[in-house]
DNA sequence: TTGACTTATATGCGAGACACATATATACAT
DNA sequence: ATGTATATATGTGTCTCGCATATAAGTCAA
């Protein structure tokens, strides 16, 4: 502690008069919320959104399903926080990961003041699946959105079974909020391609689409809007053994032209 | 501390077990961050925005300017804290206020770990200028945005002089945030409302547009867009004493019909 | 080999949104 | 009465989008 605080007062910008201060400083004028980060995992396969929960072992809550946590730790940024928990309960790096927004309700967690920063991160459904079936305690399970468009609001997630898979604490509400954020981001932000293998078929991507928006996307503009976009990139090569004309793949082009 | 255990374990959702387990609970398994909000108080006048800043009285970055903020009690949400801080400093109270972003870099605050969850309030300027004279040590900036559309990065503030503010910790990085969200939902969330008092005509709102985005806005084209909208409810009075032709002036209708 | 079938891809057309331009209306000032 | 500034209305070409149609390129079965 006191070596983090002389390493922190050179930090500051006041020189000599902030090291002074410092030294009677006392930063546990209230009591302290805990932190933690919460990951809602995305993935899109045949017409649903999915995601990846976990059991929880201990009470509270014992057995419910719970989104992918846990605490952030002192010299962490919330956004390695997020990756590591990513990484420890999916083995997922290097995947998209977005701050979503913060959760603190007084009375969310039973325990004591548990304040979350929820996240979202997008895979592709080949990963997410490779992800699921790594760890034990850990479910897919598929979002049932009952609401339209981004009204926003708590959404219910069912098991491969189709049984509900009962969420813990306010986890129904973050995941809610994640695809609403989805949903309002999707049109002007490059994450359609994040749910999708790097290559893909226009109407692979429109599947997607339609999945996430929840509502059908007329084909013909979808194709020309996303051409039009300057976003995708031909790849020369085609679909292999499919039993209809092979469609174009294409690839996510980073953004340097625009 | 025991009473809110308790009290906790009531509302928590598993029964005898949750409490049993929860008399043995140590939440401090790591140093808790301390958690703070910040609001970034934003009215638009005269073609800029505008902020109000409080100057930092005591170390670290004692003169430098501050957002107005504080920490979040314990049995306080976020939305609470932020009003209550934007109540304490500014004096206002039911104006527009949504959170921004949370910001956790580990040396954001040379103090301590302090993550800090940002806030941002509109208010019309009649109200922001009352609200900027009331209190002392508090000053009205003008905001200077350094990059175009939603690119995003800090932003600059000026004093009436002319002369920057020096903003404290990263509240450059929080303000510019801010502008960004402002100018990312002008378009489809009624937000600009809410920085013009009660009616208005279509030019004000035009002017506050503008002012908003950086960018003029052709005056046919805004004119129908906003009354297709039905956002606008004409009041059947007209503006009074200007050595023109009056407009007709309008109140922001709430979207009951939508 | 041929034709049915499925999906991909290209093109045309009309409706609506928008930027830009022009025309008219209504207030106040001189 | 005239000028001036702004409000308000109307027209026009462009662009996007939804819908429809036409053609292309594969598989598969008879």
């Amino acid at each position: 502690m006191a070596r983090r605080r002389t390493a922190a007062a050179r930090r500051g910008g006041g020189g000599g008069e902030d090291r002074r201060f410092l030294a009677g400083y006392d930063p546990a004028r209230y009591d302290r919320p805990s932190l933690t980060v919460d990951v809602a995992l995305v993935s899109a396969s045949d017409g649903s959104l999915h995601t990846l929960l976990v059991r929880r072992a201990e009470p509270p809550q014992r057995g419910r399903w719970a989104l992918p946590g846990g605490f952030v730790r002192p010299e962490e940024s919330l956004d390695a926080a997020a990756a590591r928990v990513l990484a420890a309960k999916a083995g997922l790096r290097g995947v998209f990961l977005e701050q979503l927004y913060t959760f603190g309700e007084p009375a969310r967690d039973p325990r004591t003041r548990v304040v979350t920063v929820g996240y979202y991160a997008l895979v592709d459904f080949e990963r997410f699946a490779e992800a699921a079936g790594a760890g034990a305690d850990v479910a897919v399970g598929r979002i049932a959105v009952p609401w339209e468009g981004e009204t926003g609001g708590p959404v219910e997630v069912a098991g491969a079974d189709g049984a509900p898979l009962p969420l813990a604490f306010d986890h129904a509400e973050i995941l809610g909020t994640a695809v609403k954020r989805l949903r309002g981001k999707l049109d002007y932000a490059p994450i359609g391609f994040q749910l999708l293998p790097a290559t893909f078929t226009l109407l692979e991507l429109q599947r997607v689409h339609e999945t996430v928006l929840g509502r059908p996307q007329n084909k013909d503009s979808f194709r020309r809007r996303m051409l039009a976009s300057g976003q995708l990139e031909a790849t020369g090569t085609s679909q292999k053994d499919v039993d209809h004309r092979p469609a174009e793949l294409y690839r996510f082009a980073r953004r340097s032209a625009v």
